[in-house]
DNA sequence: AGTACCACCTGACGGC
DNA sequence: TGCCGTCAGGTGGTAC
């Protein structure tokens, strides 16, 4: 699941639960998940060590090190960190444990070993080295503006292409796409600057409202593309069944009867 | 530069 | 019940 709101409520998890206490010990489970650091490095790094603060870019969550350096951490489509105590409440797929002094635990559970663990000297050099483009819930009208206007493709690839807007995914890019209007495979360049200036307003809604849900379609509004995602499932203004379209690679959910603006 | 396609993995689900 | 194909919200590489 994890697109920029998802790991913006794991950040805030991580902040609430796992700052500055002393780590005993880190467990490795599965070594496919590092990456560019070793098992034996990336052990003699954290053990004893604290967390400091939390950061965050696009779909990567940074965590300060007391003693220099962040961790690094990306989510892959199944991942999610857990605090907790007894060690009955170890996530499955725990692929990666951090040990607390104080007996508690923060585990990143990574069902299809997607996700990635990493150290770096400094978040921007990680962003920069990554070619991540700009974190798509701080981009303003002016940078977005000027990010469609030298786009080629299609707008739904512009959304999945990380390093134009970090950030969005299937999904999100799906909804901000229906909830300003949009047919997906419209030619960003093309857009009316009213049209642009919709998704851009539809785009910090999207992603504030996510994170006010804890990114948990359940709560998110019923007006919204997100929660009716399906097979057989109606737009939720009631015109007609969401359609499936393949745009980039992937397969995203629509209304056509809705999303008519920059139609190819 | 974009896009299509495959790969990486594991698990859930529907059809037969 | 079991097997099999398909699909899943991630990124990365290759070929065009």
């Amino acid at each position: 699941m994890p697109e920029l709101p998802d790991v913006e409520h794991f950040r805030l998890v991580i902040q609430a639960t796992s700052l500055h206490k002393r780590i005993a010990s880190v467990s490795i489970r599965r070594k496919e998940i590092l990456d560019g650091v070793s098992a034996p490095r990336l052990k003699k790094t954290l053990q004893g060590n604290r967390f400091e603060e939390t950061g965050r870019h696009a779909k990567f969550l940074f965590v300060k090190l007391e003693r220099g350096g962040w961790l690094v951490l990306h989510f892959g489509m199944t991942g999610y960190p857990k605090y907790y105590r007894d060690e009955g409440d170890e996530p499955e797929h725990a692929r990666f444990v951090v040990d607390f002094k104080n007996g508690h635990h923060l585990a990143l559970s990574l069902q299809r070993l997607l996700g990635r663990v990493g150290l770096t000297e400094d978040p921007a050099e990680f962003v920069e080295a990554q070619g991540l483009g700009p974190d798509a819930a701080s981009l303003d009208l002016d940078a977005f503006r000027d990010i469609l206007g030298c786009a080629r493709g299609t707008i739904k690839g512009l959304f999945l292409n990380q390093s134009r807007i970090g950030g969005l995914g299937n999904v999100y890019g799906d909804e901000v796409l229906f909830q300003a209007g949009v047919h997906p495979k419209a030619t960003p360049r093309d857009l009316d600057d009213d049209v642009v200036r919709n998704l851009h307003r539809a785009l910090k809604r999207v992603l504030k409202k996510a994170v006010d849900v804890k990114a948990d379609p359940e709560k998110m509004p019923r007006t919204w593309l997100t929660p009716a995602r399906g097979a057989g499932n109606a737009c939720p203004r009631s015109c007609g069944p969401l359609e499936r379209i393949s745009v980039s690679g992937r397969n995203g959910w629509w209304c056509p009867r809705c999303q008519a603006r920059g139609k190819p």
